[in-house]
DNA sequence: ATTATCTATAGATCTATAGATAATGC
DNA sequence: ATTATCTATAGATCTATAGATAATGC
């Protein structure tokens, strides 16, 4: 699951100059996606923070520590909010559409985010509470839209909990596929198909 | 995606003593499991194993090769040949239902193959080949079951390319979440829901 | 004072190569 | 001979700590 964009507000930015600790934060984000949270040193990412690694040590105590910070500035930037139980604004089942949509122009978020979801699965990984959670909200935040929208109308035995989860791995399985043949693979297309096979099954009724 | 085993035939097995070279390929399929590919170390491997990291790189001439070995021998022992076009015996999709339920009962093989999948999008990754291939068969195996068995039948503008697709992401999707939250995802209940999905659209004409 | 960085370094690893030695199969 | 392992080691890294120095903000 990979969340949108929304345009930066930054009320913590001075001036031009962004925050260093931001700017390690994005360096370290994109090297992820590259190598992997085990496979990126503290050293590659100083490095290209333009600082030496002993400096980035500076702002984050430790290797785990900036992981973690990282994702919760990614969650800031692309706001998960779209999936929080924000009173007034649930998500719509069109938005999730239009999100899968524009995830296709950011392949590198897409990645990021798809390696370290999978690679929290291993021992001692320290956003493993991280994805738990993150999960946790994304379901109830898909089953509170899709009760908004189809309640009572959901195909035969099928609950907004159970579509939640399956509308969260359809989106996730199909990045993985993505990201491996972008060309073979037609994301938002597939999406909506699903959709549609949700909202669909009872039409005829 | 994660196969099935099937009762292993093993020619090649001499007595009770297995082969060295497949032993350190066990072993290895498990640490990759509890620590990805690039975090598992080949000492960490040839200790586990029984012997010294020079002494397993007798067998495998670099850390790449044995990777994709290990990915070759899980083929072998868990027979993707499930989707492969194996003529005259295409997967039905309660076998893929069972295949599903059968893998609840081994966390370490669906989690290994969960977390090396997503690491194979990282740059420079041994396996990246290897996955892309993979999954251009499971999304033909998969079309192939879906024709036999639904043609015709599917939803609207779903063909059983589209709907492959959006199988295998669901078992992808599942997978992960189930990994995450083994209590909270039941995942062979909502893999068959899925599938009913695709199965009862058309049910009502 | 506090904050931002740097140099120096400890103490572990890591992959891979070279070459020795023991055991096995003709 | 060939196969299986081992010791020794090169040459890179890696994370993290300690402590110095420069710059900034009162």
């Amino acid at each position: 699951m990979t969340q949108p964009d929304r345009p930066r507000v930054d009320q913590r930015r001075v001036g031009r100059s962004r925050n260093r600790r931001d700017d390690i934060l994005r360096v370290a984000f994109d090297l992820f996606a590259e190598r992997g949270y085990r496979g990126t040193s503290l050293a590659a990412v100083a490095d290209r923070a333009g600082l030496t690694q002993q400096g980035l040590l500076h702002y984050f105590p430790n290797k785990g520590t900036l992981l973690v910070e990282v994702l919760e500035l990614s969650d800031e930037l692309n706001i998960g909010r779209l999936f929080a139980d924000s009173p007034g604004r649930p998500a719509s089942l069109d938005q999730l559409a239009e999100l899968v949509a524009y995830n296709v122009t950011r392949p590198g978020v897409v990645r990021s985010l798809t390696v370290l979801t999978a690679e929290s699965l291993t021992d001692d990984h320290p956003a493993r509470a991280y994805f738990v959670e993150r999960y946790g909200e994304f379901r109830r935040g898909a089953a509170a839209a899709l009760r908004a929208e189809l309640d009572g109308r959901l195909p035969d035995g099928l609950t907004a909990e159970h579509a939640s989860a399956l509308l969260i791995a359809v989106m996730d399985g199909l990045q993985q596929q993505w990201l491996l043949q972008p060309d073979e693979i037609d994301m938002p297309g597939l999406f909506a198909m699903f959709l549609d096979l949700l909202r669909k099954t009872r039409e005829r009724d």
